[in-house]
DNA sequence: GCCGTTTTCGGCCCGACTGTTTTCAGTCG
């Protein structure tokens, strides 16, 4: 168990004992002791097993025991104790915005709440204002909240479905008979939320009825069809439909598996007007590629990514499609954290690791002084990371390390640094990080008044929006990359998986602006490095063509560019 | 539960924001 995963666990402990404990201190302790743990550079678990562990601030005798049972049993008894304690709808309540462990504990204990269905009713019913503390705004915040959940029921980030599919695509492997497995659906189509996971097994026809058995026991198959489709549920919750072919009949499948509905309903009026039937038995000996089906029909093939219903048809009849980026395209990467704001890992550690992956520039972005809780850099801290940076530098060339800063944009669109200080970075990425409640033309106006500033550069996260957790800021996105365009100035895409902001569906009109969009996986450690990747699977869906993209520019095509708005 | 003394108890992280209040508590990043 790594050092992360235990401070997990720790945490969800102090959540526990807040929501059963009168006094928040012992709580707090844990918490804090979570935090002590993920800054360790040494194994927590060697630490904890002798004992050296009490040595560290805020861990005492009692945190030092529990960690050495922890770290020799894997087992937290205490946890476990205080977890039957507390119903699974009450850790519901905490996945509301605004509801924290203190007011889901006055709602359990006051009014005898344990779930959202339970939460939601109240609130209809007007029982949460009587409530001290509660009121009618905070009822009206809940039930948006809950209608936020069931909307987002059953959907899962880009990330973790890929970490599902890998986990599913490796115990299929193992099936004897099985020659390919392959993923299709909105995964293929590199979409930032999927629903299912749809995959086809590929194996002979004779093996089929053997492999059903094996893997109802891998899935835990809900009812299964009568035909060759299995409806089940992975451990970790992820609904899968399964579908088994022999290498012949894949190019439909995997077309029909893809999707989207959208797209395959036009391409099949289509095939219907020209007087074909896209299925296996008549293209049958006609087609050896799914490819092949869109060449059938006068057209070049299109790319998962864009089968979206869009438009890509009829664009496809006229040209084939200019090819998207691919990680291949990758030069440099902008915009990460280290440990100096709220990154995990250090400068050296990041630079190396970027390195290492091949990358040829890395460009530092940690947070403004006004962030106070991500630990933002004042100017001298800034001063103080130059520095280090200049050294890392000299020591890592030809690896460029590019002195940049993601500086708050302030309520009223000016900017958490002044024009001095900003002059000094080679890049600066401006991103809005507090007050969220404004109107679309506030936030537009906000946004466009930063990239005004000659020395912004990129544009951060430029809504906001944390997929399937929050809404951004309302924004007219055509004004601003109009804003962007004018100004020469960049729109990053956001590759974090949590984010994928700019949305890919701007990106077409991004690109017609000439305005250019990085990739910046907004790295917090090593391992965060890699989601730049995902960002370029999301962006093939715009598509991004690797000249637009700035990530794929060299480190001096970048300098000219960043010294070409007015500096 | 931890820490640091005022040495065995009493206080405990920051700042903005929001909604509930009428001076503050809870949430969040």
């Amino acid at each position: 168990m790594d050092k992360h995963d235990a401070a997990q666990t720790l945490r969800f402990y102090a959540t526990l004992l807040e929501l059963t404990e009168e006094t928040p201190f012992r709580a707090r302790a844990y918490a804090g002791a979570a935090r002590s743990l993920e800054t360790l550079d040494e194994p927590w678990e060697e630490l904890a097993r002798s004992g050296r562990i009490a040595k560290i601030r805020g861990i005492g005798k009692g945190l030092a025991a529990a960690l050495k049972q922890f770290a020799e049993t894997q087992a937290f008894p205490e946890l476990d104790e205080l977890r039957s304690q507390v119903p699974d709808g009450v850790l519901d309540l905490l996945r509301l915005p605004g509801l924290g462990t203190k007011k889901a504990r006055a709602l359990w204990q006051k009014l005898h709440i344990a779930s959202l269905g339970q939460l939601e009713f109240a609130c209809r019913v007007n029982r949460l204002i009587d409530l001290p503390g509660f009121g009618l705004k905070t009822q009206q915040k809940f039930l948006e909240g809950i209608a936020f959940l069931r909307a987002t029921e059953g959907r899962h980030l880009r990330h973790h479905a890929l970490a599902a599919a890998s986990a599913l695509e490796k115990s299929l492997s193992k099936l004897s008979g099985v020659e390919k497995v392959v993923f299709a659906g909105s995964l293929r189509r590199g979409n930032e939320i999927i629903g299912d996971l749809d995959v086809i097994v590929q194996a002979s026809a004779d093996k089929h009825a053997e492999l059903r058995e094996q893997i109802s026991k891998i899935l835990q198959i809900e009812k299964s069809g009568k035909d060759e489709i299995l409806r089940g549920r992975t451990t970790e919750g992820f609904e899968v439909e399964l579908s088994l072919h022999d290498a012949a009949s894949l190019p439909v499948t995997l077309l029909f598996a893809t999707g989207s509905k959208a797209h395959l309903n036009e391409l099949t009026q289509l095939a219907k007007k020209r007087g074909l039937a896209l299925t296996n038995k008549n293209l049958k000996g006609r087609i050896s590629t799914e490819g092949d089906i869109y060449r059938l029909l006068g057209m070049a093939p299109i790319p998962p990514e864009l089968r979206e219903g869009r438009g890509e048809i009829k664009r496809a009849s006229d040209a084939p499609f200019p090819e998207a980026i691919t990680s291949e395209d990758l030069r440099g990467i902008l915009h990460v954290h280290t440990t100096a704001s709220d990154g995990r890992s250090t400068l050296k550690e990041m630079a190396l690791a970027a390195q290492k992956s091949g990358f040829q520039y890395l460009g530092i972005a940690d947070h403004s002084q006004s962030a106070a809780y991500a630990g933002g850099l004042t100017p001298e801290r800034v001063r103080e990371q130059w520095k280090e940076i200049n050294e890392l530098t000299s020591e890592l060339a030809p690896f460029r390390i590019l002195k940049g800063t993601e500086v708050d944009i302030l309520a009223d669109g000016s900017l958490d640094y002044d024009d001095e200080l900003l002059a000094g970075f080679d890049f600066v990425v401006a991103s809005i990080h507090s007050g969220f409640r404004m109107t679309e033309e506030a936030a537009t106006e906000r946004l466009c008044r930063a990239l005004e500033n000659p020395h912004v550069d990129i544009l951060g996260h430029p809504t906001g929006r944390l997929l399937l957790a929050r809404d951004g800021y309302p924004v007219n996105m055509d004004a601003v990359i109009k804003c962007a365009a004018a100004h020469g100035k960049a729109i990053e895409m956001n590759s974090s998986p949590y984010r994928l902001d700019l949305d890919w569906r701007h990106l077409q009109t991004a690109q017609e602006a000439g305005v250019p969009v990085p990739l910046c996986p907004d790295a917090h450690d090593v391992n965060g490095l890699a989601d730049i990747h995902i960002g370029v699977q999301v962006a093939r869906k715009g598509p991004l063509l690797p000249d637009a993209c700035l990530s794929t520019w060299s480190v001096d095509k970048f300098s000219e560019w960043t010294t070409s708005h007015n500096k």
